[in-house]
DNA sequence: TGATGATAATAAGCATGCTCACGAAAGTTT
DNA sequence: AAACTTTCGTGAGCATGCTTATTATCATCA
């Protein structure tokens, strides 16, 4: 980590910068970006578990446990209790929640345009490309471990 | 925000990925990658104001104030009392924190490396580039209301 | 069948980031 | 000088993410 414009503080400023302008679109309809997220995958497969959904996500069970304990307490989702396995609960959207979706989905477009613009549709699917072989890299690193031992006494 | 492969959630789990490949290796030196950010800073920049410094790390002062807290408690930072301004302290690291900086340096480093394996200089150049176009595109558009005022009543 | 191990969800507690608000001190204006 | 505005640091409280541990249930195998 050094000062110099570096990539991995641009990387860090970008998804925070994403974060937070669609976080200032998504707090209109009341809703924070990472429950609007847990809408638009929900949306895409009603009645999977929450460990599935967690997994599809990328967030720990517990991460999605407690927004889940949000939006049941507001309306937008229903856990149903799963007759064959009592242990897991059947995950579906309200009636409620439906008309947002659509919403939702405007308002990453819109926020995709806004950050996108002057990049070409070729700078963009490079760009694609690069976090894909950046984002594989580090899955694969962040399974080994990390320790250089001698140094640790410092 | 849609489920296809899409460049908002790529930045994203880039993003948390280096976080927490980079926090593997903090951790083993006691530090958080927040407040390994803090030291690298205020190495550059000792005697500074916080909130000059939170100004430079892009975080909100009480963030800052609170890492300060805990970096003050482990001895790594001090806060010298500023004659001239007696609301503002002055920063300083402490002897116990000079070696860490390397070491830090270094573990970026490496990060970066793994991160980064398979692409060409010219292909992190163009990155670098790409990345700083769309933070400038989104620090402009963060600038902006994002209210649709038709559709809040949804 | 009965013990053992895996899995689903949650609890507890920490770290980091935010907004909003406030007190103390400094700067500015009248 | 007195009244204002601004700035510096921080308190309170929320949201999201993590690690670690616990309980209930299910699955498997002796």
């Amino acid at each position: 980590m050094s000062t110099s414009p570096n990539i991995s503080f641009a990387l860090h400023d970008v998804a925070r910068l994403l974060r937070k302008r669609f976080e200032q679109r998504s707090r209109a309809f009341g809703l924070t970006r990472a429950q609007w997220q847990v809408l638009a995958y929900l949306s895409l497969h009603e009645g999977i578990h929450q460990s599935k959904l967690a997994d599809l996500i990328e967030i720990m069970p517990i991460t999605l446990a407690r927004l889940l304990d949000k939006m049941q307490a507001r309306g937008f989702i229903e856990r149903r209790p799963n007759p064959a396995d009592r242990r897991a609960w059947l995950l579906y959207l309200t009636p409620k929640a439906h008309p947002l979706i659509e919403v939702m989905r405007g308002n990453g477009q819109k926020t995709r345009e806004e950050a996108f613009t002057g990049l070409s549709s070729d700078a963009q699917q490079q760009l694609l490309q690069t976090l894909c072989l950046i984002k594989s890299n580090l899955l694969e690193a962040c399974a080994q471990p990390a320790v250089d031992r001698e140094k640790v006494h410092v």
